[in-house]
DNA sequence: TTGAAAGCGCTAACAA
DNA sequence: TTGTTAGCGCTTTCAA
């Protein structure tokens, strides 16, 4: 018996096939085994029978079919998705300055890939009108509306956040140890003999306000002073401002604390314009050793991030999550990076 | 009437509710209304009560219902989602070498984004070997492995690629125009008075290949030459060893055309250790305008290409698809950024 | 304005 | 080794 079956595909044209929508029914069908051995033989099982699992494949690859995923995902009761909620889409082309690098992406990515799970990239408002399929969900970022958070927390779903880590275990959190951070910047600035130092960087983000609490704490203990703070976007041209403000209010320092590479980039660019040499009058250190750290002139010292491990810690601990674990928050260390600034 | 829906759900803990897994059919018990009136209601359909809309949007709220994406995909057979095949993971902390970087990434996002899309990250062999549900895919990079392409080809899925653009209609690719990246980047030489050229970069990729095909025709109409080319890696350290193979070579040259900045600046770094100043014995010019090329010593000449347009034209081009339209294949102009180098 | 029936395409569970 | 039954949770279609 002969089962035609384009023929079950009222339109399409000949050239190219619009969409054949063979089903495991059709093959099933055409092999004349039920849809069940089909599956079986699709996926894999042992127990078909090696002539069964041939012909069944020959037929599918014959007749072009391609599994429907979605039909998988609602039986099985998972999509082997994780959702990636990112604050901004990652666009400008200063990817040095943004704050969220490919290197979270990339570590991430590689831990999802290796247990066989997707990655779907999405921002909070896209998450909102248009969710994915997902299964859990990585959170890059509190950013300063902590409401991300509470918007993430409504859905029921597993999640899991980069950013601070307090002791707080009301949710999952990975993240730099950023007042370790904080606290080995000043360090290195007082080692250099640098006593009236400067940080800049928006504090209102809680890591950023972390390296702060830490900076200032470790000069405070140094018997030094903080001198002066700005706020500041993640940007050179942010930095410049800052610096400038800074300044312009008539504060006096000899060291400096950016909160990332590419404000360090902007406060060592304006400190010239305004007749200062760096190091010399005064040093600057940035943070995340973003690659135009090192290209610089000077090349910027910083405070480098394991965004590699960082990544690969979020998926691990979100597959956990979604497999019933229950795994803890983790601060990673930083590590120094001192350059010529 | 009262319905317990949490009764209906066998294992919870009552503090942390594990999976309330209410459905529309419970709500619609709860509310005293079918299920259809429920979804009609969700989904915001007009012609459902005002009074009924609210009992139900209160009911969902008050017991954390959320709608099955994976069920109503398979109902609408469409996940509003669209996959991005990347080649490598993009890892490192040197995303300035990346040939795609996160701008490509940024502008489909953008793009999928304002159409309510989601974006779904992966890689070749895991699309294969557990491919996640969507309507369509952007493969970046037809790469050397025309294989890439075949696979997807044989999903049966509508795609795109970004890659070198030629007259084939076969397939939709949006790319720069490479050839004239060649062409301009020989022009710049020329018009330094240059006349013993080389290039770097790996042509076994087709849009390295074009690069230097334009580069080449260039050359050849103004009676200058082409006199050495050597293959490289998209890295600092591949352009270091390809100018070292180069000089070691004997080649003699003034003029270096590369066909990534990172090349760009390997091959300076090299050219400087044997003993030749850049540019006043060789000029160099890159592409990409990374961002590292500006901060480089010297700044970086570079042929700069429209990532952010880019991935918004693969991304339209494949939602086009989706629907049934016959986008074409499209190719981005690029503009020089000459600097020092 | 609402509801009933049907089924998207697949696989878990059980039976043979 | 294979098949049968019964849904997964939603939305389309048609009827009221």
């Amino acid at each position: 018996m002969h089962h035609d079956l384009t023929g079950t595909t009222p339109q399409m044209s000949r050239d190219k096939p619009e969409s054949p929508r063979v089903t495991m029914d059709d093959l099933a069908k055409a092999a004349g085994v039920s849809k069940m051995t089909v599956s079986r033989a699709l996926s894999g099982h042992p127990l078909v029978k090696t002539s069964t699992r041939e012909r069944v494949l020959h037929l599918a690859e014959q007749h072009g079919f391609r599994l429907n995923i979605a039909a998988r995902n609602l039986r099985q009761r998972s999509t082997r998705t994780i959702g990636v909620v990112i604050e901004m889409t990652p666009s400008h082309d200063r990817s040095m300055s943004e704050p969220y690098p490919l290197s979270l992406l990339g570590g991430i990515m590689q831990e999802l890939t290796s247990h066989a799970y997707n990655m779907v990239l999405t921002t909070l408002p896209l998450f909102v009108a248009s969710p994915p399929a997902v299964d859990g969900l990585i959170l890059l970022g509190q950013g300063v509306h902590e409401d991300a958070v509470d918007m993430v927390q409504r859905t029921g779903l597993p999640y899991v956040i980069w950013g601070s880590v307090d002791g707080n275990e009301d949710h999952i959190t990975i993240g730099s140890d950023n007042v370790a951070g904080g606290r080995i910047a000043a360090d290195h600035l007082l080692g250099q003999g640098r006593r009236a130092l400067a940080f800049i960087g928006d504090d209102k983000h809680l890591e950023i306000a972390d390296r702060l609490r830490g900076f200032a704490a470790r000069i405070d203990e140094a018997g030094a002073t903080l001198v002066g703070q700005a706020s500041s976007r993640f940007t050179r041209e942010g930095g410049y401002d800052a610096a400038r403000t800074l300044l312009a209010g008539g504060a006096v320092f000899d060291g400096v604390f950016a909160s990332s590479d590419a404000i360090a980039m902007g406060v060592i660019t304006c400190l010239r314009d305004a007749g200062h040499t760096v190091p010399d009058d005064v040093a600057v250190i940035g943070f995340d050793d973003a690659p135009g750290a090192a290209l610089f002139t000077p090349s910027v010292s910083s405070i480098r991030q394991d965004w590699d491990r960082g990544g690969k810690l979020l998926a691990q601990k979100i597959l956990a999550l979604t497999k019933g674990a229950k795994p803890l928050s983790e601060s990673m260390p930083v590590e120094i990076k001192a350059r010529e600034s």
